[in-house]
DNA sequence: AAAACACATGAACACATATAAATATGTTCA
DNA sequence: TGAACATATTTATATGTGTTCATGTGTTTT
């Protein structure tokens, strides 16, 4: 019974995911986009960091399909693409809190 | 309203654990003794990873409270020490699961 | 106590990657 | 069309990290 019987393409697209997640800058614009979808400019602006940094990690981050942009005339609007990717960051956004109130 | 009101601990402590769980290995490792206790030896064989590889990456997952191990006897068996990752990891897993049967 | 077993640690290296700087692409407005 | 704006891409670099090799630590058995 090896490792629980994950086929191995579903945990190298899992790991792949979580590679994603795990860069702070780049978790910090998906919680930044999502509630609604946000302009590479907003991003920017709200986590003051360099346009050029915000539009590569949202390269990746696209890549993956964990985001989806729009354009709407000179801007693009990004959010979450994933229900279960931006259900599961609310989630254990919500655990790391309360874990941290007790202990 | 910035990136959801995440407190920045709170943010990198998530991020930290996401970086863990992003590499294949290690993530293998954890849905390896997701179910039972393990012991380095059986982590070893089941995944064919060399023992020296195995046990960084579990000092890791320790260094984090992923994990917890004790001993017993000359073996020590190592388990999945945060309840919220290990039921996320299933979720995740099943999700990933049926995104690549339709689609 | 010494040998054998199971696991952990330290150092070194090759490779990946986050960031920044410069530049390019695409869109709107004058 | 050209200028201005918003975003994307390319290149270079410094830092991080997964892996291996060699060695160390702790436990049991003889």
């Amino acid at each position: 019974m090896s490792e629980s019987d994950i086929p191995a393409h579903n945990l190298t697209v899992l790991a792949e995911t979580f590679r994603l997640l795990g860069e702070p800058n780049r978790l910090r614009i998906l919680f930044c986009c999502l509630q609604r979808p946000k302009s590479v400019g907003e991003i920017v602006d709200e986590l003051e960091l360099s346009q050029t940094l915000v539009s590569h990690h949202l390269r990746l981050l696209r890549g993956a399909r964990l985001v989806k942009g729009q354009r709407k005339a000179k801007q693009v609007f990004y959010d979450i693409d994933d229900r279960h990717v931006s259900d599961m960051l609310i989630d254990m956004a919500t655990h790391i809190d309360e874990e941290h109130h007790d202990h």
